[in-house]
DNA sequence: ATCCTTAGTGTAAAATTTACACTAATATCA
DNA sequence: TGATATTAGTGTAAATTTTACACTAAGGAT
């Protein structure tokens, strides 16, 4: 024990932190941000980016805050995973450790990410290293998560700029649930829910036929949920 | 602080508890099971079973002691449900609760809870009062994942005895569910998913024809999983 | 002007879901 | 013991949804 412990409990107590798995989308296979770790335990290893938890903040805003002092990333798509609390681990104490996954534009954040002195990557699905502490069997939580969720919740526009074409949208799903869809099948689909707005504007200076832009109408979303009409790819 | 504050921590911990919220059905309404707390704060308020993590226990671990020490259930299914960890959800301190959902055969357990001097009780969900801290909001998330968890994953037999009539299967997931199923429709798919298996006991002593019952082929469920097939109702 | 590449579109067949009503079996009661 | 009351158990046709599949359009590059 240290000598400027200056809290005291009747009972122990293990350390509360949250960690985050940040899934990253640029139009090929699905990205992970991870960081190296700088020191011991699993000194140079890669882990998710994490931290304690404050006295004044939730889990949630803790994650949050991860994001934003690790990653420079705020205003992103972020839901809680899974509590892991295995005894062992964390090798030097016990640590709760509240995981959160968010989704992040990675166009929009590629530059932020590592600014300063942490060593930070955006790493793809199949690229992902074995990890420190019991972070691997964290992603591997999150994975599941987001397969298994993004069939019936339109969180996968979090992943995409504000405007995207149908393309991009049906590349982004075949990433997520690595599976092959049919072109005509899913834009009849989607586009049949109705909470996606067709833009004027189209793709620029690209070598074929340029593709429209559509964008999640929020709007519309909502209400179809309050009519009782639920997302279902 | 107490005198007899034997733990030092260099930073401030929330402590860590765990709580419960119990299922139950036995033909009509699904139920749930509540504790009279017996001190301040809440004092005579209806609660969730918890209580805190011990530092040799996962929260997992925890949740089961605690259903076993106040209900005196065990072997159940149990699932992390969700972490709470709003600052003010407990008036005396921060205490993080790490939440799990099980779900209880109340006929086989229906003597048992309340065995020693607490005050438990099986309320109908629309029978449960205002709960103690934040357990109301707890119990609102327990019920919207057991109900979207339903669908798509066969954990409604957890609820049933191991030998159970199509009937009664029916009536459990109209009650989740809270909407009404087409018999012959229910029976065709249940039965068309193959994890059914048919046994020769029927009912007895019924003033009416005399329906079969059915058990839970765990074995031919995992072998369905693993082909891909999953389950869906 | 030709080529290359991706956008965008419809239809027919198959599979699934829905709606719906009568006969069978058994204890109870008159 | 026969009538009654109650729940079990079963099939089919129509509607809907899902699937499989191939060509034309647009735009920059050569």
């Amino acid at each position: 024990m240290k000598q400027n412990s200056k809290y005291k409990y009747e009972y122990e107590r293990p350390a509360l932190a949250s960690d985050c798995v940040m899934f990253g989308f640029d139009g090929g296979e699905l990205k992970l941000l991870l960081i190296e770790r700088e020191k011991e335990p699993f000194k140079n290893k890669w882990s998710l980016p994490g931290g304690f938890v404050f006295m004044q903040e939730t889990t949630e805003e803790c994650a949050k805050r991860i994001l934003l002092e690790k990653a420079g990333i705020k205003n992103v798509f972020i839901e809680q995973l899974y509590t892991f609390s295995e005894i062992e681990r964390d090798p030097r104490e016990r640590i709760i450790s509240v995981a959160y996954f968010a989704l992040v534009n990675t166009q929009q954040y590629e530059v932020i990410a590592g600014r300063d002195t942490l060593k930070a990557e955006w790493f793809e699905l199949s690229k992902v290293p074995k990890l420190a502490f019991d972070h691997s069997k964290i992603v591997k939580t999150a994975i599941q998560r987001l397969k298994g969720k993004v069939s019936y919740q339109p969180i996968g526009f979090e992943l995409l700029n504000e405007k995207f074409t149908l393309t991009q949208l049906q590349a982004l799903y075949e990433a997520i649930l690595e599976e092959p869809i049919d072109k005509r099948n899913f834009r009849k689909k989607i586009l049949g829910m109705g909470f996606l707005k067709a833009l004027e504007e189209k793709e620029k200076n690209v070598a074929h036929k340029a593709a429209r832009f559509y964008s999640f109408d929020k709007k519309a979303y909502k209400e179809l949920t309050q009519k009782g009409i639920h997302f279902e790819l």
